[in-house]
DNA sequence: GTTGGCAACTAGCGCGCGCAAGTAACGGTT
DNA sequence: AACCGTTACTTGCGCGCGCTAGTTGCCAAC
């Protein structure tokens, strides 16, 4: 039993340690640890120096390893300026938690607007880097060869890789026009960040209605947390019976001002949202939303990473399940 | 004018490289490169040296500097799990340029809920950890520690210097009491993860309560979005009617399971929220919260971990920093 | 003329690790 | 008996850099 006194911070243990302690060479040492193919090290002896590492608590340091190999085995992924949804976070640590498996690491990165400080792939010299936007600038594609990483994704001569097939809107039309509902309309972001995105969605919202031989009502964008009274009243006003949002945010911010305005949800008005965000099982009443696959689209970042690392073929089309609507209290038939 | 082809990466350029092309010894050109002090080092040979080094396109080997100084010069702050705003971000990206300066890198890490994958601290080696909300669990600070991390922020042993006095539960108290509240509850969050900041706030409540010549009610630990008419039921029983939340989630799921309940909030129970989360201002009733004002607290974050990494003493605590309580709908007087 | 001091460098070790090359022992083959 | 192949290791170099301990030449002081 260690114990490690907080104060003086007992010197690091390194490899050498562990062979010396075994009176084995280092090298044997690094071959179990490493699991180094081409390597016959006895059951006996792996047993011993697997047990003697844990035992001195040993860390490989990573800077050393990173020098010896050559790969800091680091996924640098470059987020975009705005602020991230819910199912993005949640799609970003399920990749991490993929390439943790395989030994790598996902840093994520906010590049500064100003562009006046180092960025952060000269210092971390990661495997890769990846745009999780799709991507890059020239300028830093340049900046980021010169920083001398291999891979760079996407790559500027491949075509786009995109993780999201946007099929969610869809699934919001659908199940509202299943619901009874004939006039509905679609609630975007006002965020200008995100506006390419939010026209994606709510086309897509568009396709699924026109489908479904509807038209969608004229839409609203929306600042989340601020009162959407005059976007309510217009499609109260125009008949319309339920809005699809362009995420939980949006929608509980249409539920919140409803209820303000005296209305019932989903009574007046059905609100879905987008995402299954915490807040939709927080509020009342509970969202009715969409669920992403976030756990496969994760995987897949992981693994576009990883082949890209070790320079391998990247994977085919993500092998995410198709999203899900999940039917909770703000949705039901209209006027019911 | 050095063309570098994309596809077979130039090999690169080392100090030993500068050294060499100028007929000096890599010693001199290190003590050129780092400014070294102690060195007598020639102005011309100096000139020389960085011309040929930018020249050269020299970019440091960082784990190289690392593994020889001991010292990876990165400051690792650790974010909360809830989404960030816009102010705060910019408050880092402040902090950023600040480290960047004094030739430090930040990077920021949110730890995963689920604690799978290895934190980045073991992988980082970073000179400074620094948790931006002020607290770590006993748990995380060991395992900080262990990864040979010399400097922790918040240090356990000197809570001083807590960029968050964690105020907060102060002002919730004192609002609520100020409203005409004399029977008050605390809600902490379920979430093991943190039940140590739980435990700091609900005792800063517990001071602040017994100081106004209150004790608080029985309090109860809630989890984000589940039902909570029991702990609802429990406290109307007991003549609650008010309670203080460990945060903003957790205040919009009182407010939702009361609506549920039949109840008005606040006219039958007040309650106030911590943070001023995105979803203080999207739920019905706008909940009433405790804004930490993070203006300046970005540079004073980065003085903190620049004195931490340098071993030098703390700054003093900006007065900036002061929480203010944000009144919303969600509380009011008793019965009102 | 010796000494001492200083400016301006250089030689070289060590950080911890990955891995290529070498070695010793042993059993089987021709 | 010589040769080979395999197992189970060991020796040792190199990754790029920080930094201590020199070394050299030159000039001032006694």
């Amino acid at each position: 039993m260690a114990m490690v006194d907080s104060r003086t911070p007992t010197k690091r243990v390194t490899a050498a340690d562990v062979a010396r302690s075994l009176g084995l060479s280092r090298a044997t040492v690094g071959f179990v640890l490493n699991n180094t193919p081409g390597q016959t090290i006895s059951a006996q002896t792996r047993e011993r120096v697997l047990a003697e590492a844990t035992r001195l608590g040993y860390r490989p340091h990573t800077a050393a390893r990173a020098l010896a190999s050559g790969r800091s085995r680091i996924v640098l992924v470059v987020l975009p300026d705005w602020p991230l949804d819910f199912s993005v976070r949640r799609n970003l640590e399920e990749a991490s938690l993929a390439l943790d498996e395989a030994g790598y690491s996902l840093i994520t990165y906010t590049p500064h607007p100003t562009g006046q400080s180092r960025p952060l792939w000269e210092v971390l010299e990661p495997d890769v880097v990846l745009s999780f936007t799709g991507s890059f600038t020239d300028a830093q594609v340049a900046s980021i060869r010169a920083a001398g990483v291999r891979a760079v994704l996407p790559a500027p001569d491949a075509p786009t890789v995109a993780p999201y097939p946007e099929e969610g809107p869809l699934l919001q039309v659908g199940h509202l026009h299943a619901l009874g509902h004939r006039r509905i309309a679609y609630a975007g972001s006002a965020d200008p960040r995100i506006a390419d995105l939010v026209e994606l969605r709510r086309s897509r919202a568009g396709e699924a209605a026109a489908r479904l031989g509807l038209h969608l009502a004229p839409g609203h964008d929306l600042r989340p947390g601020a009162d959407a009274a005059d976007a309510v009243a217009g499609w109260r006003a125009a008949g319309v019976t339920a809005v699809a949002a362009y995420n939980d945010d949006i929608a509980a911010t249409l539920v919140g001002t409803a209820t303000r305005m005296g209305l019932l949800v989903p009574r007046d008005l059905s609100v879905v949202g987008h995402d299954d965000a915490p807040i939709a099982s927080i509020v009342e009443p509970r969202l009715s939303t969409v669920r992403l696959d976030t756990a496969g689209l994760g995987r897949y970042l992981a693994r576009l990473a990883l082949t890209a690392a070790e320079g391998r073929e990247p994977p085919q089309r993500p092998t995410a399940t198709a999203p899900l609507l999940v039917q909770r209290a703000s949705t039901a038939a209209p006027g019911a």
